[in-house]
DNA sequence: GACTTATATAGACGATCGGTCTATAAATGC
DNA sequence: GCATTTATAGACCGATCGTCTATATAAGTC
């Protein structure tokens, strides 16, 4: 994700593109990429789609080409964030420079820097379309629930390899410990977003550690 | 809170209401008690006006009778949120039958059996507020800072209570615990209404006492 | 007890906005 | 060249918020 959308100089041409061209990939693409920005910053209900189109510059008979509906628009969105939140999750896990659990402070700093970068403006677009579908919408229940596993499982994993590596006590219960980690952590950028500052995140990764339990 | 609404039998009659009646209050509660009710389970956008005036029987021309716009209605349910959180937060702690410890825990096991209570279908109300308008609503955010800061207030006190009392080790950060303790209670709320279980809420919470430092 | 004032309900109405649908334009392919 | 594919363009419909006027009942006034 790149700072600001430098989407508008695109001047759509009204035809089916030319071959060689990537029309398709192109719009299709600036409106997901818009969508989790608006859609972490406010939300799904919250963000119109005239919003998005008026934001990327594509008029809205084009959206409904790209996508089946709102809902099914929201769905991709997700679908991207969590691959990408996932390919910035293992590469902090998976550094081989750092011990088990250096690698987790790295993720967590890193999410820090981002959301300060954001200026507190965006939150956790999981932790958003939970708080906004929870239960009620199976169809995103689902998938949320999916999204947090695999992030768990990355976590637990890594607090595997600390307790193998000798850093993490025995009794250590990895998975536990993961599951907590996340609830926490969406406790903490809502907070921080609200406070505009970092101070709940950072607070929150302090005591993580301190409750991992050391050899 | 009782556990459902009641509110329809009441046949509102459309004059000035007699002199010993309580006509003003009565239904202007029941438009606050039915928003805390709605708006916890779906938010403050998500929830129509239509929805609540459907549901208490009342027609939109009283609710402008009442309240400005849905704006200063929210906020008047969230005050009301706040003091009738802060009364059931104050009951528990203020237990002199228990260690101040044991009244956190009482706190806890309390609002797990009310979200269960409610087929968790009720997050918190407050959070829900914080993540739909975040920063951007000024109004808003400034007045959820104020409710946090109370209840944070509540903890750090009971918690102080703790250590005087010598169940909790005197080098132990109160405000600092206290702060990580609604932190993660917001994120365990949420993840126990996506999952549609107390999983999350004993979890944090078992972890949570676990990391006090005891003496 | 008639007239005015205060309190509240009743619901039609308009402006706005989100979401859907049909029409149009441009390039391709046979 | 004509059908097909791909994308843009924006009209349209329905829902929602908030306002407005009308109505009903009680209270106050003399």
């Amino acid at each position: 994700m790149s700072k600001t959308n430098q989407d508008l100089p695109v001047p759509r041409k009204r035809g089916r593109p030319p071959k060689g061209g990537l029309g398709y990939e192109n719009t299709r693409e600036a409106l997901i990429r818009c969508g989790m920005e608006l859609l972490t910053e406010q939300g799904f209900i919250n963000t119109g789609l005239d919003q998005i189109l008026k934001k990327v510059g594509v008029p809205k008979g084009s959206f409904y080409h790209y996508f089946q509906n709102k809902e099914a628009f929201g769905y991709v969105v997700l679908e991207n964030y969590s691959q990408y939140f996932i390919h910035k999750l293992e590469k902090h896990l998976s550094n081989n420079d750092l011990t088990p659990l250096a690698r987790i402070q790295s993720f967590i700093d890193d999410a820090i820097q981002s959301v300060e970068h954001f200026e507190f403006k965006r939150g956790c677009l999981v932790g958003n379309l939970a708080q906004e579908f929870g239960c009620s919408h199976d169809f995103f229940k689902e998938k949320l629930e999916a999204v947090f596993k695999e992030w768990k499982l990355r976590i637990a994993d890594c607090l595997e390899l600390a307790k193998a590596e000798g850093s993490l006590a025995p009794e250590a219960d990895c998975e536990k410990l993961a599951d907590f980690f996340w609830i926490g952590w969406e406790g903490a950028v809502m907070h921080s977003k609200l406070h505009q500052n970092k101070q709940a995140m950072e607070l929150f990764a302090e005591q993580f550690f301190k409750l991992l339990p050391k050899t």
